[in-house]
DNA sequence: ACAACAATGTTGACATTGACTACTCTCGGG
DNA sequence: CCCGAGAGTAGTCAATGTCAACATTGTTGT
C-alpha cells in the first residue's frame, strides 16, 4: 500500500527485472495482445516511458521474456531427466522429458506461445540459442541411446527434432484448445511410446 | 488507379469478402500484428468504420480467416490424400497427407500460425469446427489401416492426433526459424517412417 | 407504387497505445 | 568536488480499435 507521503527514490533499483516479471504476470492474465509497456509502468509505478530505457522496443520486451522462458524450460527438462536415476532407462527418461515439457507448457501457456512464435530476427539470436541449449538435450539422449544399442542407427539429431517436434505440437494443440487437458497425459504416453516401438532395432531375435 | 471523378457505388457489394481477401494478403506481406482494421479499409477505398459492420471484433476478422485457412487446408489434405490412387497404400497416402500439410503451412505461414494460436473462445465453435474437419481425416486413414491389418490397434483418434501433432510441431519450428526450410521434407520423411515402424504388427514372422 | 425498414457506409469522436524528444535527478569515479 | 553518464519523468504525436449518430441504398409488405 503505496502511502502518498512515502517518498520512492527517483532511481528504481531493478527495474528491468521488475517489468519482465510484472510482463509475465500480465502475460499469464491476459493474455499477449493486451501485454502493454505502459500498463507495466503503471503497475511497478514507474512513468510510462521509463522501460524504454531498459527495452527499446516492445519487441525486445517480449523476445527477453522469450528468452528467459527458453532458459527455465531448459532448467526443467534438464532437472526432469536426471530425476530418473537410471542413466540407461531410456524410455523413462524420455518420458520424463516429455512430460516435463507438457506440463511447462500448459501451466504457461501464453509463454510458451509467445516462446515459439517469436521468430529469430537477424540480430536476435539469443531467443534461437536458448531455444536449441533447450531442446539440444534430448538429441543427447538419442545419441546413449543409440550408442547402447537400444536405437536404430540415424541422425540423433534428426531424430530429437521429430520427438520435440511432436511433443511441441501436442502441447500447441492443448493451449489452442483443440484436445482437451485431460487426454495430455495418454496422449504423450502414445507418442512416447510410439516412438520407441518404431526405433528399436530390427530384429530383436 | 481510381480516377476521382469514378465514383464507386455507395455500397460496396461484398465487402466482407474483400475485407477477407485484403486481410490475408497483409497477413502474407507484414505478419499478424501489422495487420489493421483501418488499414484494410483503406486498400480497399472504404471508410475506417465500414468493416465493423461485416466483423464485429478485430478478433472476429481474425477468426473469420482462421476458419476460411482451416476449410481450404481441409480440402487441400483431402486432395493431397485421394491423389494416391491405390487406396491400400497408407504409407504413401500418409506421407501425402503430411507432405501436403507442410507445404501449406509453409507457403501459408502467418496464417497457419493465426490458425494455430487462436483459441476458440466461448461460441467461436466455427474455427474448433473447421479445425476438426481438417484434422479428422487421419484418424480415418488410421482406420482404414487396422481395418487391413496393417497397423497395430489403438484408439485411431488417438493415434491419429499424435500424427497430426508432429507434422504441427514440425511446421510450427519451420516457420519460427528454428530448422531451415531445407530440411522438412527429410524430417517429414523421418517422421511418417518412424511412425509406420512403430504401429506396424508386433510379429511380422 | 410506396412507405417503412433493415442493411450497409460515412463521419466524427474518444481513449489507449507505442514511440520519440527534451528535461531532470542521482550517483560514482576522475 | 564536480561532472558526465545512466535512469526516470513529462509532454507530444500519429495510429489504432471502438463507438455513436447520421446518410444512403435495397427490400418487402401492402
Amino acid at each position: 500500500m503505496p502511502d502518498s507521503t512515502e517518498q520512492r527514490p527517483y532511481h528504481h533499483g531493478n527495474l528491468r527485472t521488475e517489468l519482465l516479471n510484472a510482463a509475465e504476470r500480465s502475460l499469464r492474465a491476459h493474455g499477449i495482445d493486451k501485454l502493454s509497456l505502459r500498463d507495466l509502468a503503471r503497475d511497478i509505478g514507474v512513468s510510462h516511458a521509463a522501460p524504454r530505457r531498459h527495452f527499446a522496443d516492445r519487441r525486445a520486451l517480449l523476445d527477453a521474456l522469450a528468452e528467459s522462458g527458453f532458459v527455465r524450460l531448459g532448467a526443467r527438462l534438464r532437472a526432469a531427466v536426471e530425476e530418473i536415476e537410471d542413466e540407461e532407462d531410456l524410455p523413462a527418461r524420455l518420458h520424463a522429458f516429455a512430460s516435463a515439457y507438457v506440463r511447462f507448457a500448459t501451466e504457461n501457456a501464453a509463454l510458451t506461445g509467445l516462446m515459439n512464435s517469436s521468430k529469430h530476427r537477424p540480430g536476435a539470436t539469443a531467443v534461437a540459442e536458448a531455444a536449441a541449449a533447450a531442446f539440444g538435450q534430448i538429441s543427447d539422449l538419442i545419441e546413449e541411446g543409440q550408442a547402447r544399442g537400444e536405437l536404430e542407427g540415424g541422425d540423433p539429431e534428426e531424430i530429437g527434432l521429430v520427438i520435440y517436434a511432436t511433443v511441441l505440437g501436442i502441447t500447441s494443440m492443448a493451449n489452442s484448445g483443440m484436445i482437451e487437458p485431460g487426454r495430455l497425459e495418454g496422449l504423450v504416453d502414445t507418442a512416447v511410446t510410439q516412438f520407441l516401438r518404431g526405433a528399436r532395432p530390427a530384429e530383436p531375435r
